[in-house]
DNA sequence: GCCCATTATGTCGTATTACGATATTTCTCA
DNA sequence: TGAGAAATATCGTAATACGACATAATGGGC
């Protein structure tokens, strides 16, 4: 019998752990980063994509695509983040079923820093990152 | 006044989100075939790690490191997947103390056809990546 | 050869958080 | 205008990682 030529083998296995490490240890990082501005991992990320993007798009379900969340999830998540202090929201003109979120000053400050550290990090790892790819074929 | 050389504008945190983003889609994607094997994103890494390795290297301490995971939380996610019949464990020669994990064949099994799926992905993601990681410089 | 600090793993209670089911408000358009 | 859809919100629940603590085994100094 001939081999399978879609078998994994010992090396494919090991890229696969290895890429996850990768991930792994870019998003310790994250959190560790995160939990020292108080904020969960997801809380940044929320607060990321709306920075992210321009003012007046960050609705609660534009978010929830983007975090790949529920809707009702991401409005939980929001309504922490408002407690927080980091998030206002409002109704645009159009529709007001919709919530439109975005930040406050406070949120701004938090996330300028959480993103200089980031920026500084992911730079780190981009050559790991590259070759990992690169046992992909 | 000059401008903060260090500072960040829209594109860089655009570039951030985006980033997080693609991350977030691997993840999910991840989070997906995991579940319909039965298995959460942790239980499926540990797996992963697991075959990584060669076998006899894998003991909680190690999966703990490379997890980022506090050991005692590896020791309850390996309870649980010994529950499942996807691990055993045994101690090695040398320290009692210690316990080495290894993969049953039914773990083998679901291993293996998730991981070619995972290979899949990431051939799939990894010109979005290699662009993403070209706009950090 | 024995003691004790250290290492490796395990147990228990708790807090966080994402989800399903369901509800409410607003919009759309026939 | 009324029915159904869309967008967001509420509530209870389940999963899981952690801290604090416990147990077991190792090994160096004397």
């Amino acid at each position: 019998m001939s081999k399978d030529p879609a078998a994994l083998d010992d090396a494919d296995y090991a890229a696969l752990a290895d890429f996850r490490a990768t991930i792994r240890i870019f998003l310790a990082f994250s959190e560790g980063e995160a939990a020292k501005a108080g904020l969960s991992p997801r809380q940044h990320q929320a607060l990321l994509a709306i920075r992210g993007v321009p003012r007046g798009e960050a609705t609660v379900g534009y978010l929830a695509q983007r975090l790949i969340l529920r809707p009702h999830t991401v409005s939980e998540l929001a309504k922490r983040l408002s407690a927080l202090g980091l998030l206002a929201g409002e109704a645009p003109q159009g529709d007001r079923r919709k919530l439109v979120l975005h930040l406050t000053p406070k949120a701004e400050n938090l996330l300028r820093a959480l993103s200089a550290a980031h920026q500084q990090e992911i730079r780190r790892i981009k050559p790991l990152l590259s070759d990992l790819l690169d046992r992909f074929g």
